[in-house]
DNA sequence: CAAAATTATATTGCACACAATTAGATTATG
DNA sequence: CATAATCTAATTGTGTGCAATATAATTTTG
C-alpha cells in the first residue's frame, strides 16, 4: 500500500510532464504555455474574470497569476483592469487578438488525443478517477 | 474526443498539484521538496547514482538535476563527486545523514495512501493506466 | 597520434508554483 | 462615523523544469 501511493504519486508526475513535453511545440508558436492556455481556455469559454475566479478554477494563487496574466497582457491577448464597482478585483478580458486566438488556436487540440493513444471510453474514466483522486486529495487533511 | 483529452490533461495536472499539496507537509520538516524526495528514494533503493542515470530514472535533465542535487548536498544528504574512471560522470552516493533520514522518512508514505482515498485495485489499475499513457505520449511525436 | 564527434555535466534565462508579506479597498461593528 | 476585520492583488523569495549554451572529458576516425 505505502509502495502504491508513492507510485501513483509517481506516474500522475510523470504524466504532467508527458502532456507538457506535447503541448509545448503547438503552443509556443503562439508564445503560450501551458498555464497561459488554460487561462485563454477560460475566457474563451467565458470572458472577463477575476483573478479570484481563474484562480479558484485552475487551482492557482495570485502569486502564479499576476505575472503569467501581466505577461499575457504583455503579448496582447488580454487586458486587465480594476473593477470599477469593486476596486479590490481585476478583471481580465480577452482583446481583438485573443478573441482571433481561439480559432487560430482550434488545430491545438487535434494532436494531443491520438497522442495519449486512448480509446474515449478510457479517457473519460481517467479523467473521471483523477478528478475524484484530486478532490479527495484536496479535501484530506494529513 | 477534442474536449476530453483537455480535459484529461487538466485532471493530470490537478491531480499532480494536489500530491504536491499532500506531500508538502510531510516533507518540509526534512527541509525536501517532492523532486528531491524522489532522488532520495532512488538512492535508497540503489546507492551511487550518476546524474545521467537519475535523469532517466526520473525524467530530468542536468538543467534541474544540478541545482537540485547541489541543495541535496548542503543538506547534508548526499555527496558528489567525479567518478575516478570516467571524469564526466559525477556520482550521487548517500551520507550517513542522507542514510539515516530513510528511516525518518518511513512514516511520510503512510498518510498519502489514506489521502489518495482510493483501493488498492483503484490505485495500482490507475497508476499502471498513467504509466502507459505516460510512455505513450513519449513515444509520440506530434 | 591529432582532429572531429560524442558524452556528461554545469550554467543561464525564462516561466511556473507556492508561502509569506504588503498594500489598498470594502465591509462589519461599536 | 471611526476602527477593526476581511477581502483582493501584487510582490518577494525559494525551488523546480526545460531550452540553449558552455565546458571538459572521452571516444572515434582518418
Amino acid at each position: 500500500m505505502l509502495a502504491l501511493g508513492r507510485q501513483l504519486c509517481f506516474a500522475v508526475y510523470s504524466a504532467a510532464h508527458a502532456f507538457n513535453r506535447s503541448y509545448k511545440p503547438l503552443l509556443d508558436p503562439h508564445g503560450l504555455t501551458y498555464p497561459q492556455y488554460l487561462v485563454m481556455l477560460s475566457l474563451w469559454q467565458g470572458d472577463g474574470k477575476t483573478v479570484k475566479a481563474l484562480g479558484d478554477e485552475l487551482g492557482l494563487d495570485s502569486g502564479t497569476l499576476s505575472p503569467l496574466l501581466r505577461r499575457l497582457e504583455q503579448n496582447g491577448y488580454i487586458l486587465r483592469a480594476r473593477d470599477r464597482s469593486d476596486e479590490r478585483q481585476v478583471l481580465a478580458t480577452l482583446t481583438e487578438r485573443g478573441r482571433d486566438l481561439k480559432r487560430e488556436a482550434a488545430g491545438i487540440q487535434r494532436g494531443i488525443g491520438e497522442a495519449t493513444g486512448c480509446s474515449l471510453e478510457t479517457l473519460s474514466a481517467l479523467t473521471a478517477e483523477l478528478r475524484e483522486l484530486a478532490a479527495r486529495m484536496n479535501a484530506t487533511e494529513i
